[in-house]
DNA sequence: GTTCAAAACTAACAATTGTTAGTTATAAAT
DNA sequence: ATTTATAACTAACAATTGTTAGTTTTGAAC
């Protein structure tokens, strides 16, 4: 319910008087379920991170060709997006406003993706399946491509999950032409 | 400057008192330059965004393939990636803080836009330029990349947009295969 | 050197924020 | 029926918010 008010709104225009209403009781009495503001923002964050590390870890740990790979990491974000399209856009978009620890550790989720997500592309370059394209061009292409999908997901009417995974794999790996 | 605050923690998080701040001068003496806080974001916005209708214009008006229409379109947001960065931020994430009438003439440029760029793709792939994907994976695929570009322009150390622009269009329309 | 508009300042406002304290309602277990 | 833990409530707090009022500073034109 705060994940919904958090993605129309964002986090910081989202009051305790919001979320409450939106569960019809009063604010105070969010207090007696949680700590705070932010153990809101983290729990909603850091979970749907830890999905992602743990499906990243997953297509990484198989063997596979480094298409293979792309298409298994293109199906755990619709995955993912279907599941958690709310939690997505905090994830995007006030990941900054997680504090210290939980912040840094966030952080770490994401290089440690990114990185791995690269690694996937420069083994694809090195074996000729991909075009030697500078890798940081497909990288940011493939992944900001599935970082707002959960933008367009809800907006077309749920799609069919197995078709749009098709259909993303095609136009991301192979172009439109 | 406003502009750089509200890409780094969003327009909510942001107080008069932080833009003030950020050009070493009270926030009561904002006042008189500017009617509010409101103003600040709808002058960002709406400025870029109207930046996007004059040359989405441009390029529906010219004649020409529809491939050669989506490079132009590819190269104009790279354009205004690079000249409006920060003011991208806001259109991006802050676009639903606007109040009534910028909200209004926001959405209906967006509109239009993503319009003029379907009609692109439909002419594409009924001439047989284009495969016959869903034509809206397609402009998902193609919109979200270049919506995000403003991410990665500046955290890649500014790369040459000669070379951008190359690498993009060759990624985004002929794939990384 | 005086004038005068532009733009800075201080001080304060009413409203809203996240949160706490203390109290009451709920409902299952004894 | 009494107890007890859970979770709701009212009321209030200190801090922060956008904004206004009134005043002083700045600096170019005369």
């Amino acid at each position: 319910m705060a994940s919904k008010l958090f993605k129309e709104k964002g986090y910081s225009a989202v009051t305790m008087r919001d979320i409450a209403a939106g569960i019809n009781i009063k604010a105070a009495s969010l207090y007696n379920h949680i700590s705070g503001k932010q153990e809101i923002l983290s729990a909603i964050i850091l979970n749907v991170a830890k999905e992602f590390t743990v499906g990243m870890d997953g297509v990484i740990a198989k063997k596979g060709s480094a298409i293979e790979k792309i298409e298994r990491v293109i199906e755990l974000h619709i995955d993912i997006t279907v599941n958690y399209s709310e939690a997505l856009a905090s994830l995007n978009n006030d990941w900054m406003h997680l504090q210290k620890n939980d912040l840094a550790e966030f952080i770490k989720m994401r290089e440690r993706y990114e990185e791995n997500f690269r690694s996937i592309i420069k083994q694809g370059i090195a074996s000729n399946e991909l075009k030697p394209n500078h890798p940081e061009v497909i990288l940011f292409s493939i992944f900001s491509t599935l970082r707002t999908l959960y933008l367009w997901y809800e907006k077309r009417g749920k799609l069919d999950v197995n078709i749009l995974k098709k259909d993303m794999v095609s136009v991301l790996i192979k172009g439109i032409i």
